[in-house]
RNA sequence: GGAUCGGUAGUUCAGUUGGUUAGAAUGCCGCCCUGUCACGGCGGAGGUCGCGGGUUCGAGUCCCGUCCGGUCCGCCA
């Protein structure tokens, strides 16, 4: 069984293992990245790495471990692939070494080592970096053998999501995942590196704490030595971070995980990542400049991208009336048209609904009538513009049709509503849509919520048919000023937008104080007081999607009081929950906010992905379920004895 | 909680209006091959058509239920 050569010494004679360079890189020098590791001998089982060896190592006498990616038998002569994390090496086994390999055959992820010379190959191959040597073997040792895998380890795998995830230990040895994971670690290296320069410190807080059902619905764990209790685990280390202040750690941050028990999406794990930081003596201006610069730092270190332009900022309100949501992709400008709104959403703003004055029941009808110019589109056939009223009404878009007008190139309109608008209605709509020759644009009617998602989502619909979400793109936005409130129609109660801890903005604070928060009809919700405090938040965006949010907190404790009641939180319940936050008020805390940012979905976007699941060694799969722990799984009836825990289960 | 798409060989998929022995590619096994690198050539094995029930002379195909997976809505301070 054993072909290596026992007497044959590993290595030639003279040379040492191992010591070059593995200390100093990997546990003290900070400069250490993952390419270099490859440029060190290993151990005593290698002198190199898969991916190390060229032209200038011709001649050496080196050994090599890793797992066989393929066998190609080519008569007497045989070649064989050697994959470890930082490349392939192809080796060359001669006719003197048929009868040890017919008497140890090779299969697809055996582990191997070999020992051999390295030699210039007759045919190079330009498709890898080692592609000019091969390494002619001498002896080899058959380290471990491996089952036939489920599926192809190459970066064109046959295996489908679901056998990948099962096996994803083995996933995990194909380059689509590896660059993946090592894009993430640099993220991470990145952001540390900024943080740590700018003297923030790395503080771990606990994952068993006390459940506070606000927001999302806590992970709980039951405890053993206190019978009928259990600790949650966090949502995020909010009132840590805070707590940190108070004592005067004035820059904290953390990667950590965060841990929230709702429903998945593509972009939405139950425990994920968030580089979570908060400084004392801050204003919002502080935070905004320290964490562009981070998000820079990135985008400079990890993509090698230069990004000066200043980031721009806009309004929660500027961004609703703008983009219809809150997290718009700016890449594109595709800005909407408000051609009718009520009242009381965007009270700044003049309401131009004349121009849809008619007979057209539809948007007579509508609480808001929102159009969208299209650049370049006013050619659509009559199957393409179908296909726009099929996408809009389908139910998670919910809309029930879809009003076109197609500015064509010859100055005329051709429209879906030319029976009800003369055609100078038809061109004062275009103008007011600010469609230019060739646009095509694209209307809404409908309640003011609805209509308002339901263009947003057609924009980003629209933008993606047309290519205009590059991925090779950044573009950053911070949006400020969200509402402080958010009104919860099904608990008919006002709730906290960012979270409980979040300021008001100064000049709002009487309003919040001074106004009762019960309301009877949830259809006043708008009209209340309530409905116009702006909370000292804010959120970074990049893309079209949410990488970060924050704010300036509360930080005086009668301000805190008056935000709990707020929420319709009495004395007795804020002192249950939020008690050792508020009496840690009292002994001198800090004015101070800070952010977070969802890391896995930062590396997602940095690594032009939609789905985070790439971008996370272990995933969950769309039920929460770890499919190849095939957790989570029953425990024990002694578990449960020692819970003193009964199922009941409905 | 809801909508929707899917489940056929180890894997990725095709499978017509319901009709003979369910196919392809790849992987796997065997033989041949001295410059391959998506090697090539010849041969072979491999199927509870997710599961249960129903309609029918006959079901991979139609119907009902159920389980599993993907995407989305609700939810996610």
């Amino acid at each position: 069984m054993d072909s290596f050569n026992a007497t044959h010494p590993l290595l030639p004679k003279g040379e040492k293992v191992g010591r070059r360079g593995l200390g100093a890189g990997a546990l003290g020098d900070d400069t250490f990245i993952i390419i270099f590791a490859a440029q060190f001998q290993i151990n005593m089982y290698r002198t190199h790495t898969c991916g190390e060896l060229r032209l200038s190592h011709v001649n050496k006498e080196v050994s090599l471990a890793g797992w066989v990616q393929t066998v190609r038998k080519f008569g007497s002569i045989t070649f064989v692939d050697l994959r470890d994390r930082y490349g392939i090496t192809q080796l060359l086994f001669s006719e003197s070494l048929n009868d040890t390999l017919d008497a140890n055959p090779l299969g697809r992820e055996f582990v191997l080592q070999v020992k051999g010379q390295v030699n210039e190959r007759s045919n190079k191959n330009a498709n890898i970096s080692t592609g000019e040597i091969e390494i002619t073997v001498t002896a080899f040792k058959i380290l471990n053998k491996s089952a036939v895998p489920p599926f192809t380890i190459q970066d064109d795998t046959d295996g489908g999501d679901d056998i990948r995830m099962k096996y994803r230990f083995l996933d995990l040895r194909r380059n689509a995942v590896k660059k993946n994971l090592e894009l993430r670690y640099q993220v991470n290296r990145s952001a540390r590196n900024y943080l740590h320069e700018n003297n923030f410190m790395d503080i771990e807080t606990p994952f068993l704490i006390k459940s506070t059902p606000e927001g999302a619905r806590d992970f709980v764990v039951p405890s053993r030595m206190n019978p009928g209790q259990f600790y949650a685990l966090p949502q995020s280390p909010q009132t840590f971070k805070q707590l940190l202040m108070v004592s005067g750690y004035d820059r904290y941050y953390q990667v950590v995980k965060c841990f929230r028990d709702e429903d998945l999406r593509a972009d939405r794990q139950p425990e994920f990542t968030q580089i979570d930081c908060e400084m004392a003596f801050v204003e919002q201006e502080d935070i905004v400049q320290m964490f562009e610069g981070l998000v820079k730092r990135i985008f400079k270190d990890v993509k090698g991208i230069d990004y000066t332009k200043s980031v721009e900022r806009m309004t929660w309100e500027d961004v609703m009336w703008t983009f219809g949501n809150d997290k718009p992709d700016i890449r594109f400008e595709m800005k909407l048209c408000n051609l009718k709104f009520p009242a009381h959403s965007f009270p700044a703003k003049e309401n131009i609904s004349s121009l849809i004055a008619g007979e057209f029941a539809v948007f007579n009808d509508a609480e808001s009538v929102i159009g969208l110019s299209v650049p370049g589109c006013s050619e659509y056939s009559r199957k393409q513009t179908d296909e726009l009223i099929e996408w809009v009404k389908r139910p998670q878009i919910g809309m029930k049709g879809l009003v076109f007008i197609k500015v064509n190139t010859d100055g005329t309109y051709k429209s879906s509503v030319d029976k009800f608008y003369a055609e100078e209605q038809v061109k004062a709509i275009a103008e007011a849509a600010n469609a230019k020759a060739g646009d095509l644009i694209l209307i809404l009617a409908g309640a003011e919520e609805r209509t308002r998602k339901a263009i947003s989502d057609l924009r980003m619909y629209m933008a993606e048919r047309l290519g205009l979400r590059k991925p090779d793109e950044f573009n950053l936005l911070w949006v400020i000023d969200f509402p402080l409130f958010e009104y919860d129609e099904e608990g008919n109660r006002w709730v906290a937008r960012h979270h409980p801890f979040t300021s008001p903005k100064p000049d709002h604070i009487d309003m919040m104080i001074n106004n009762h928060p019960a309301i009877d009809d949830a259809a006043k919700y708008l009209a209340h007081p309530y409905a116009g405090i702006k909370a000292n938040a804010y959120d970074m965006v990049l893309n079209g999607n949410e990488i970060g949010g924050g704010s300036i907190r509360i930080y005086q404790r009668e301000l805190q009081e008056k935000m709990f009641a707020a929420l319709g939180m009495d004395a007795e319940e804020q002192q249950h929950k939020f008690g050792f936050l508020l009496g840690a008020f009292e002994y001198g805390a800090p004015p101070h906010g800070g952010i977070a940012f969802g890391f896995d979905r930062l590396c997602a976007i940095i690594g032009g992905s939609e789905s985070i699941r790439d971008f996370i060694a272990f995933p969950k799969n769309n039920s929460g379920r770890d499919v190849m722990l095939d957790a989570p799984a029953t425990i024990d009836e002694k578990q449960f004895e020692e819970l003193q825990i009964k199922l009941d289960l409905k």
